[in-house]
RNA sequence: GGGGUCGUAGUUCAGCUUGGUUAGAACGCCUGCCUGUCACGCAGGAGGUCGCGAGUUCGAGUCUCGUCGGCCCCGCCA
């Protein structure tokens, strides 16, 4: 179709155009017929422009224009004039001038839409995500997008200027059981074998190294075949880095400047490096998480050596089984109405944990229902431990170490949440570091890998893998921003010796880490450089930057929470000729 | 795998507690009027498989069970 082409975008027209004669090509975002004139706006991803048809001037063009429909596109020509004294609309940057119109074209007509192309967009999600084309056409989500391609930019210029290269690494891959579940791709030419999407291109950067390629970095997609959230897509994007000659300290300088970088030219702040560090001991034990948010106070206190030896048998108790006693005071809520703390034991007890006991400290002293187990001296003295005024409320929870923490740290959250107390304009950037090495699975009765398989113990800790595993730390870091896990890496073992003992001890034996990892043990041979690195979430950042809740807002085609796309309906079924040709039955 | 919550007009929702004549509202859509609107205004109109399937009942949008789907969370996510 012949259509006349544009010589402006809609968001760049001013005064200084006047009398310039104009094309503009969009769509109608609205349409406003006055019965004589009808004023149309036409839309693009620049801006808005408004253009006026004057029955006067041209009643056959007039009559096209009051045909126009929300959505369609158009060609439309004309004269740009200033509009008339007091009718300029100051919030929008063309608001000073008209076209009026001397020529249209309709160059393709739109059905009525299912749901309004606004800003303030009523929709639900769902909806949305079936016409994602269409909630793409929104300022908000064009606004996203384009600050994830600036992120694309910025990123690829920093390495590059630090001297990394990017390499491409396979999608199709080997899967490694360890970790996450894997997506997996029939072969065709080999019946019953597999490839897997990766998890990361974790062992090809190593093999990078041992290339020799000394300052690695990509930004890739990785897959993991794992339950949804709302920061937690099926495949999402990384920027995956390696480097060698390195430690801890090379690694976070680099990761800090990305950062810095990234919030100075896409949110125009300044942040501060080096970042504040704490020990994934200190994390866990005063914030309640290993990625704390650190924009509000409302500090953990362990308060076991006070109430060990009370007559609460739920807190003697739990103390006797290695268990502890903490919470955190918060501020002005001893006015909590029974059945708002009967909400929030509702919240810790979905969280797993027996129940919540609360002190409310008035004027008229403490105040708490286990007042007849511990006696009012042991309230006064966690009063005073816990640094709690008149009318502030003391919520502890006891259980295991692990729990306990983890679920105040929860509540400590939901609590700044209803409280008002995360001022949104703050920025919490900090690493955690001293992981442990490993965790014991219940379930699988084994040591797992806290961090990966391949990250390096503590040189200090190297002894305790003999004796006492589950105390080894891990050379490994994670960078957290606002509460949310950004990034995390480690310093990798390159010594092969060392590399199987620790696969021993994950219950990985020599065979199977010959069949799972023989490539990279064997690589190791051959001179591998000490090295190590780190993988950003690059969704999750975006998601920060961008202000958005979650990274479905930052990425062009989602998926819902059962791992669908809404759109174009995946997954779905096959022919049964392409099954045939892998050779796959479905039972 | 588990918990919570939602599903009613094109869209967003009300109605469900306590089952009962013809299921409402707003926006959108259609028609007419309207020459400076920008959430244009005014008048009129059309539009419903109450997600789907069973069950209880004389009678189900409403109660029960199942199922499908959206969102949030736990588990899971090296």
């Amino acid at each position: 179709m012949h259509f006349k082409k544009r010589t402006h975008n809609c968001g760049e027209l001013r005064k200084e155009n006047v009398s310039e004669f104009v094309t503009l090509n969009g769509w109608v975002d609205s349409q406003r017929n006055l019965g004589g004139l009808v004023f149309v706006v036409v839309r693009d991803r620049y801006g808005k422009t408004q253009v006026v048809f004057n029955p006067k001037a041209n009643q056959e063009l007039h009559q096209k224009a009051s045909e126009l429909r929300n959505e369609d596109v158009i060609s439309v020509s004309g004269k740009v004039e200033l509009r008339p004294q007091g009718m300029a609309n100051p919030s929008m940057p063309t608001g000073e001038i008209d076209v009026i119109a001397e020529e249209l074209l309709i160059l393709n007509r739109a059905d009525t839409l299912p749901f309004l192309i606004d800003e303030d967009v009523k929709a639900t999600e769902e909806t949305r995500l079936q016409y994602r084309y269409l909630d793409l056409r929104r300022k908000s989500l064009q606004r996203n997008l384009i600050a994830r391609h600036q992120m694309y930019l910025i990123t690829r210029k920093y390495f590059d200027e630090l001297g990394f290269i990017e390499i491409e690494t396979p999608i199709l891959m080997k899967s490694t059981p360890e970790g996450a579940r894997d997506y997996l791709v029939p072969s065709r030419i080999h019946h019953g074998k597999f490839y897997a999407l990766p998890q990361s291109p974790q062992t090809y950067k190593q093999l990078l190294m041992v290339a020799g390629m000394d300052r690695y970095f990509q930004i890739v997609k990785c897959f993991r075949d794992e339950d949804l959230r709302a920061d937690r897509q099926p495949e999402f994007t990384q920027i995956d880095v390696e480097m060698s000659f390195i430690d801890e300290e090379d690694v976070m300088n680099v990761a800090e400047g990305l950062m810095k970088r990234l919030f100075k030219e896409i949110k125009g702040i300044d942040i501060r490096t080096p970042f504040q560090r704490l020990t994934y001991k200190e994390a866990v034990e005063t914030y309640g998480s290993d990625k704390p948010d650190l924009r509000f106070n409302l500090k953990l206190t362990n308060i076991s050596e006070l109430v060990k030896n009370s007559g609460f048998k739920v807190f003697s108790e739990m103390i006797i089984k290695g268990g502890v006693v903490a919470g955190f005071t918060v501020p002005k809520c001893a006015n909590y109405t029974r059945s708002q703390l009967d909400g929030l034991t509702e919240f810790v007890k979905k969280l797993g944990v027996g129940g919540l006991v609360w002190i409310k400290v008035t004027e008229k002293g403490v105040e708490s229902p286990i007042e007849k187990f511990v006696g009012k001296e042991i309230l006064d003295s966690i009063r005073e431990q816990m640094e709690a005024d008149n009318g502030d409320l003391i919520l502890l929870i006891s259980d295991l170490w692990m729990k306990a923490y983890t679920t105040l740290g929860s509540l400590r959250v939901e609590m700044a949440k209803r409280l008002e107390l995360i001022d949104e304009n703050k920025v919490s950037l900090l690493w955690v570091t001293d992981f442990p090495m490993f965790e014991y699975d219940e379930t699988e009765k084994r040591y797992v890998a806290v961090h990966h398989p391949f990250t390096s113990p503590k040189i200090e800790d190297i002894q305790l893998l003999d004796s006492e595993p589950i105390k080894a730390k891990a050379r490994a870091y994670d960078l957290v921003l606002n509460g949310n896990e950004i990034a995390g890496g480690s310093v990798r073992i390159h010594d092969r010796e060392l590399q199987s003992k620790v696969f021993r001890l994950l219950g990985i034996d020599e065979e199977q880490a010959k069949n799972k990892f023989g490539f990279l043990l064997e690589a190791f041979r051959y001179g591998a450089p000490p090295h190590g690195g780190i993988a950003f979430g690059f969704d999750r950042i975006c998601m920060l930057l961008c202000g958005e809740k979650s990274i479905r807002d930052v990425i062009a085609f989602p998926k819902t929470t059962s791992a669908m796309s809404l759109m174009d309906e995946s997954p779905s079924e096959v022919d049964q000729g392409q099954l045939e040709e892998l050779h796959i039955k479905i039972v």
